[in-house]
DNA sequence: ACGCGGCTGACATTTTCCTTACAACCTGCT
DNA sequence: AGCAGGTTGTAAGGAAAATGTCAGCCGCGT
């Protein structure tokens, strides 16, 4: 059976994650805090890890860093309130598979579980800060940049979100709403214009023709497509 | 326009949270105790439920299980009192979205609300995702799109719901006011002649020969039908 | 205070969708 | 068959909605 390790403070969040998931079929260890999380991996040697950013003690990322070094195959899944959290996490290289954002529904986290359990069973790679292409163009989350021949292009943590997740799901149409929960969380007001603002100047950096983009393109009345 | 039911017994959070989400242009239908909450959801239909967990008579919980015997997809956030122990994992399983402790700033639950109808929007909203077939069209809605052997169709969100809509019902005969309700809702002007004009241009794209239609076909003084 | 990134609000542009108008069609009747 | 009345098809143009973009502003870190 698949054994689980759940990492995260807030007793209700923890209780209700580690019900759910066993309800799914899963073996589910539940820390509440850093340390513990550490000793568990240690002892259990669980198949899938989820960690909450923010935790008494040491922190997901610290966590992480510690099971890293142990395991730098097992697939571990961030959980955070923040959306800004996430960029820390991609930031220091820790080799997360996926995160998410608070709130978040039931249905939705166990569908992500499966998913990178699928996806590491069969190839191992795929984490959320692995290199990917798009088109000509290299992007490197690690370092914030892309590389299209000679040139450099400077990124935002912003900027790999939404290239990211259009790449991750190629062919598909990645609706507006998606893009708004992924890249800006709870915070994101819908009648802004800030999500156009921002693929409208991320164009002008990755296209080659911006008037003519090749890498986001418009899906109208739906929301924007890689393919 | 959004309705989202509150039910909450205290008189002054209620009022604050009723003025709060009209403001932000909600239609705010408040219940005052359980039951009345349960005669709301079933007279008014609402997008969106807030929950107090303790309420006089029928508390959260109670409210939320005769809510989902009803329908079990509308979103439901829970409020409570930091005090209070919430009962997440019951909360989880009857399908609850999110969870607030009070006191709760204003912001905050209007960016949860909003981040909540966002993903349920996205999500949620179209049933199924999956790929159908129509006669030899292979209809594929997470791409907005239909293949044919070699080429590729575009559909719009509407064309979608208009395939699957005659798909599902294949063999019946969809006459035009359930087109109009399912596909445009309410707000659709019988004397109008936007479906039929949305009927050609879907045929255009859709059938081999649009002159003789074979995947939806024309029965006159009734609907159309596939098949 | 300064520069930067990101957001807002106004406006431009693009694309979709609806209305209108008329042609074609079906049905039932004479 | 021919006709009348109602129903559906569809081309064209314009209204409406969605998206793109600019310029100024605001908050943040230096």
């Amino acid at each position: 059976m698949t054994k689980i390790l759940i990492a995260e403070d807030d007793d209700h969040t923890r209780d209700a994650l580690r019900e759910v998931l066993t309800m799914e079929g899963y073996e589910v260890i539940a820390a509440s805090d850093g340390l513990q999380a550490v000793d568990f991996f240690r002892v259990e040697n669980p198949d899938f890890v989820c960690l909450d950013v923010m935790m008494p003690g040491l922190n997901g990322y610290e966590v992480c860093k510690q099971i890293r070094r142990q395991d730098e195959k097992v697939p571990i899944l961030f959980l955070t309130a923040k959306a800004e959290e996430i960029d820390t996490v991609l930031g220091l290289e820790l080799g997360a598979d996926d995160y998410m954002t608070k709130p978040f529904g039931v249905k939705e986290i166990i569908a992500r579980i499966r998913a990178i359990l699928r996806r590491s069973a069969s190839r191992g790679a795929g984490k959320a800060d692995d290199d990917f292409t798009m088109d000509d163009l290299r992007v490197v989350p690690t370092e914030l940049r892309a590389y299209r021949g000679p040139g450099e292009i400077p990124l935002s943590p912003r900027d790999v979100k939404v290239l990211r997740l259009l790449h991750d799901r190629r062919g598909k149409v990645i609706d507006r709403n998606t893009l708004a929960d992924e890249v800006w969380g709870v915070d994101y007001v819908p009648e802004s214009r800030a999500l156009d603002q921002h693929i409208s100047q991320l164009r002008k950096r990755i296209e080659k023709d911006p008037s003519q983009p090749r890498i986001i393109r418009t899906v109208h009345g739906a929301g924007y497509r890689f393919e």
